[in-house]
DNA sequence: CAGAATCATTTCACAATGCGAACAATTTAT
DNA sequence: ATAAATTGTTCGCATTGTGAAATGATTCTG
């Protein structure tokens, strides 16, 4: 539950919220939830912080509405400095900017009153999602085998393979656990999101079988996912 | 023909109605309908309800003329603590006073004795009515793709997709089924009101793939919606 | 140690299901 | 009235899941 970081790194996130109650109550939320958090109560000083430390920056999280100017201007300041989540706090009323909030850039909003939870999972959300997309294409390498994630493309001796959804979702499955040795169960419950039960055992044989056919030079002595008797499968290493 | 519901939620009416046999009749049709009703045979007991329940129902169907007291007054309180839409049930006599119902807040009147299809009808579209103009703006996000009832419009990364009517009917009907696995036939009953008897099954097949188009980075390996072979489809979660 | 028995894995062939291109019909806008 | 967009259908192909039989490895047994 708590970890407010992405890949190990500690997210710092921008608060600005005039109500200095439920300011005070988010950031010890944040702040239990491991993020780090700058506060603000009004744009002003935000804008100053903004002008200073956004670098330092991971997301914003502004009030709509605040005393002395909109957040609309936050967000569009940010968005000018650097490409980072801003989720907007709402009252009931402001419903209708919506739109035009989501317009300027903003990636989320959420309206009060709000469950905590239900806001850091939020923020989680967006910030995964984020972090998807300024990803740098992945070309992950097994034996020969080229992925490259971004586009969901492989290659054998630079010639596009092309794989059937499952077939690319099973590659994956191993690219993502070179070396291990994957059971049989582990690689079902990974596909089709349920245990055994529903599905047969012998599917997955089938589906090994396949890939091997386009993988390997030898399908019959394969090189790249190599059968471990009694356990599994294991791709790499 | 059955779906007392709208996008998908089903509607929760409150039924006044002193004469036992017509309420008994009229509850059980409603209810083959897929409404969900609640009953009072007078208008004392209709208040009670109104009081603890009124955040629950979605409309109102009253007599005119309740033994204990006209069904006028439940109007008004009807007005005051929800704006939901009251369509009355007036004997031919009461005629006169039809124009007063309609002063007070009433959106309908059907005048006994009249065909429970003719009602039925008129109260899906009284829903239909309100709903396009009362429904709070609800902001529903699916992987990232954000839905705005109240304006209609969906966005993916901040830009507005353009969707046809029935692809959005569709969104929406997933949308408020987050993680769950819709079959076919749940889909082309809430969409085209019949069971798939009338429409081709495929062209489900074809909306899904239409959507996907939009909305999908990939569509070939859905993310959003997804396929759960010979069950249906499935988004979130 | 040879051969039998047992178990895991592989292969094959098939049926069910889903997909998508292209076309036809309908509705809507101009 | 004409054009454009939307909606619905048809049909052939691809994917997916499964059962049955074949193969191969490992252990058991005399």
């Amino acid at each position: 539950m708590k970890n407010g970081s992405q890949d190990g790194k500690q997210m710092n996130i921008l608060l600005v919220e005039d109500d200095k109650t439920i300011a005070a109550g988010l950031e010890y939320s944040l702040q239990q939830d491991q993020f780090s958090t700058i506060l603000c109560h009004d744009s002003a000083s935000a804008k100053k912080v903004l002008e200073k430390e956004y670098q330092t920056l991971d997301l914003c999280l502004f009030d709509l509405s605040l005393p002395d100017g909109s957040g609309y201007e936050l967000c569009k300041m940010v968005k000018q400095k650097k490409d980072i989540p801003v989720i907007f706090l709402t009252a009931l009323d402001d419903e209708v900017n919506v739109v035009m909030g989501l317009d300027m850039g903003a990636d989320d909003y959420i309206t009060k009153p709000f469950r905590i939870r239900e806001l850091i999972s939020r923020i989680k959300s967006v910030l995964r999602r984020y972090h998807k997309y300024t990803q740098t294409n992945t070309v992950i390498d097994l034996n020969g085998i080229k992925i490259f994630t971004l586009e969901g493309k492989v290659f054998k001796n630079n010639e596009e393979i092309m794989l059937t959804a499952l077939e690319y979702r099973l590659l994956l499955i191993f690219a993502n656990h070179k070396g291990q040795v994957l059971s049989r169960n582990q690689l079902l419950e990974q596909i089709w999101d349920v245990a055994g039960d529903f599905v047969n055992d012998n599917t997955l044989t089938v589906y090994i079988k396949r890939l091997r056919e386009k993988l390997e030079d030898h399908p019959q002595q394969p090189v790249i996912i190599k059968t471990v008797r009694g356990l599994g499968y294991k791709v790499g290493d």
